[in-house]
DNA sequence: CCACGGATTGGCT
DNA sequence: GCCAATCCGTGGA
């Protein structure tokens, strides 16, 4: 059955309980991007955990400025960020009011809408096979693919502009937590967590 | 005001 | 494996 008309919108309680606890859960729920007739979907196979007073790769470790405000807000909401000229990267916002904690959406698994993702990313219809895997495996594709951009800073994720579809927690065997990739500073968290044996995993 | 560099990606060696 | 692209948030003068 289409996992998109067989569960619910998840709701507040979801996002406000502990960081790493909504990171483990995140994985394997359907990321929905609604705009209007054409529905843009995909499976969670891959997140990063940010925040908390320690972590100093976190974007709220300095403290709140206009850029992070949004992730000291309460859970539930969209953090957008744009980095190194070229991408953004969209994070759903964890736990409660003054936490700082958010999850940054890594890798999808393509489940609806999968043409025009193709068309957002690369101008034109899949040629070879092999592009399916390079649609939404790394947090800047899946921006690109599901037109993501600044402009969905702060969305409310209860809403339905852009929301999560409920599915059946996965058991820790089929999860893999390793390294957090791409930064300099508390680099040692496991805090990166996949799906195991998921070919739209961004790297092993 | 200015300088630095980034939670990335894609192309080339 | 290396590096440029290309913007803007952030921090120091």
């Amino acid at each position: 059955m289409n996992p998109e008309q067989s569960h619910k919108k998840l709701e507040r309680q979801f996002y406000t309980r502990e960081l790493l606890t909504v990171a483990k859960e995140l994985l394997g729920k359907i990321l929905v991007k609604n705009d209007g007739k054409i529905k843009l979907s995909g499976k969670i196979v891959e997140v990063e955990a940010y925040g908390g007073s320690f972590d100093e790769a976190a974007h709220t470790y300095g403290g709140k400025t206009k850029r992070n405000e949004i992730m000291f807000g309460i859970g539930g909401f969209l953090y957008v960020y744009f980095t190194y000229g070229t991408h953004f990267c969209c994070n759903v916002v964890t736990g409660k009011e003054g936490d700082g904690t958010a999850i940054l959406i890594r890798a999808i698994q393509p489940v609806n809408g999968i043409k025009r993702m193709t068309y957002n990313r690369f101008g034109r219809d899949l040629i070879i096979e092999k592009e399916k895997y390079n649609l939404t495996n790394g947090p800047g594709k899946i921006c690109q693919s599901l037109s993501i951009t600044k402009k969905h800073y702060g969305i409310d994720l209860t809403g339905d502009k852009i929301f999560l579809l409920d599915q059946t927690i996965l058991n820790d065997d089929q999860i893999v937590f390793s390294k957090r990739i791409g930064i300099k500073k508390s680099i040692d968290l496991l805090w990166r967590l996949y799906l195991k044996d998921n070919p739209f995993v961004s790297r092993k």
